[in-house]
DNA sequence: GTCTATAGACTGATAGAC
DNA sequence: GTCTATCAGTCTATAGAC
């Protein structure tokens, strides 16, 4: 038998995935585990800090988009941060999944938990970005698109490209994104 | 003073694209307009009943992009189709980000009731083109990426773009998502 | 058409025994 | 480390007066 917190994320990582955070009840993930609900309160001190546990390899990463973001990227930029993106939604699609089913949720606990400052703080980031009016309204069409780019093809519910080899997949959505993007 | 019923349906639906449908009460809905919690019920006999009365200009919109789906369309035809939908999505955006700020809930919704059953359908036929291994990986997430592409630049928290002409949007769009597809 | 009052079913979280 | 029992709070929804 696995260790019970190691299960706890396991089955709330499946279950914020496909009923999403606000609908997953701690008892759910308990009884699917095999214990009671307070035997969660043992592992962690809320339902907030399940989550929060799950997200922490997400974190540093936002933060390093966020001070990317900051040094006013050009496209050929963008298509760097995105091909990262990319690769990192390949290697972790599970997180990937998470974060893409549960955005509001996301939103609202970054506005009230500092634990989840990261999120925020590149949301933020990204919305200068997007209002920038120094940058061509053409170019950040285009890098919006091509963020959501990449959400539409990995993000997609039920993990539609989980079979196909990651190495095709990252090569034909980097080229996928600098046509959008117009570099190369 | 407008019609309550008016009313309800234009706090509910700043609330639900604000905080998303699970996160908002009905008691936040009737003190925001000023009655009581039981005054809704005279006009809808569920918080569900008010979602859907939201989307019923969507449904139809959804039914007929399913039928189109189950025509086995071309990258050309794709092509058409997310035109119609940028062009749909700019003359309704709140509803488009109404739809793009609860996914989730609705992907629940389509499976319980029968009232959402259009959206459900358009999902699994998305996803059934998404998985028809007799066309091209490379095509796929092309087609998989341009929808993601549409929904990454209007569905944007805040509504980036709210100020830029809406024609201007549309060509704009229209351009990357014929990049992203290799069409013209 | 809107109110007061309340039912009934959850929820996240805690106390305290073992 | 997990349990039983329970708390306080919220929710959707309803009954019945005005």
């Amino acid at each position: 038998m696995k260790d019970t917190r190691e299960r706890i994320l396991e089955t709330a990582l499946d279950l914020f995935i496909e009923r999403g955070y606000e609908k997953t009840s701690l008892r759910e993930i308990a009884e699917r585990i095999g214990v009671t609900k307070p035997a969660l309160y043992y592992h962690f001190a809320s339902k907030e800090e399940i989550l929060e546990t799950l997200f922490e390899p997400i974190f540093t990463g936002q933060k390093l988009a966020a001070e990317f973001l900051s040094s006013k990227p050009s496209l050929e930029d963008w298509s760097k941060i995105l091909a990262s993106l990319v690769a990192w939604a390949l290697s972790q699609r599970r997180l990937f999944e998470l974060m893409e089913n549960n955005h509001s949720t996301l939103q609202s606990l970054s506005q009230d938990s500092k634990h989840f400052e990261a999120h925020g703080a590149l949301h933020r980031s990204l919305d200068e970005v997007m209002s920038d009016k120094t940058t061509p309204l053409a170019d950040r069409i285009r890098i919006a698109g091509a963020i959501g780019l990449v959400g539409g093809a990995l993000g997609m519910s039920g993990n539609t490209f989980a079979d196909a080899p990651p190495e095709e997949l990252q090569t034909l959505l980097v080229e996928a994104i600098n046509d959008v993007l117009h570099v190369d």
